[in-house]
DNA sequence: AGGTTAATTAACTTTTTGGTTTATTGCAGC
DNA sequence: GCTGCAATAAACCAAAAAGTTAATTAACCT
């Protein structure tokens, strides 16, 4: 799967969202993270290797314990991604404008 | 599901997010939505439908064709979603500083 | 060594997703 | 009133997601 595919599925889950709002208050162990949620620790478990996998979190190790830790760079990803609509929301989508700026832009990008 | 959980579910998907820069560029009919891809009609269809239930696309009726357009405002709640953590990417996300301006957001808004 | 705690793995279940093919609806134009 | 095109609906399938419980690994502590 692509890299902003599996950034977007892994934040399209709210018990996912609420652990990377808990990480970015600092690292936490996997039984930290678990404590707000009515749900068995090998789910939350599942959640942390799905954020792992899509970068969004990394994982150290502290004897028996495995920190948690927000990484930047995938955030960033979709953060640059949704720039490009920008313009629908702030000036009240003409059209033609969008269009436009569309064609420009695509010269210069890719089309994901 | 939850407004900002079925917007990024819908985006997490290439064929939809192509499907979403099509539309920046303007109306387009399912069949031109459709072109592009090495997939049944059908399945664009089903496509469009999980953006429309998302709120990401409308559609109108002229004749027999239901042009697409793109609507902002889911776009626009993942910008605003994301904008909480710009700090890790811009300021190299000095920890304590996050920290402490993650417990002031909170105290006035929600932990979605 | 034995017991406790942190965390993951395994095996399994249920639901959702993304696609297919075939059939159906709705409108247009001769 | 047929024919043809745009689009959706229905029925089906395989694979993935999200959860469970039970078992296992790994580290610490006395």
């Amino acid at each position: 799967m692509d890299p902003l595919s599996s950034t977007l599925s892994a934040l399209a889950d709210p018990t996912r969202r609420a652990i990377i709002a808990r990480l970015a208050a600092g690292e936490a162990t996997v039984n930290e993270l678990a404590a707000p949620f009515d749900m068995s620790l090998p789910a939350v478990s599942k959640h942390l290797k799905v954020l792992e996998r899509a970068g969004l979190i990394s994982r150290g190790r502290n004897a028996q314990w495995r920190p948690c830790r927000l990484e930047a760079a995938p955030l960033k990803g979709i953060a640059d991604w949704i720039e490009r609509y920008r313009d629908f929301w702030t000036h009240g989508f003409d059209r033609l404008d969008s269009y436009l700026d569309e064609l420009q832009r695509n010269e210069k990008s890719d089309h994901e």
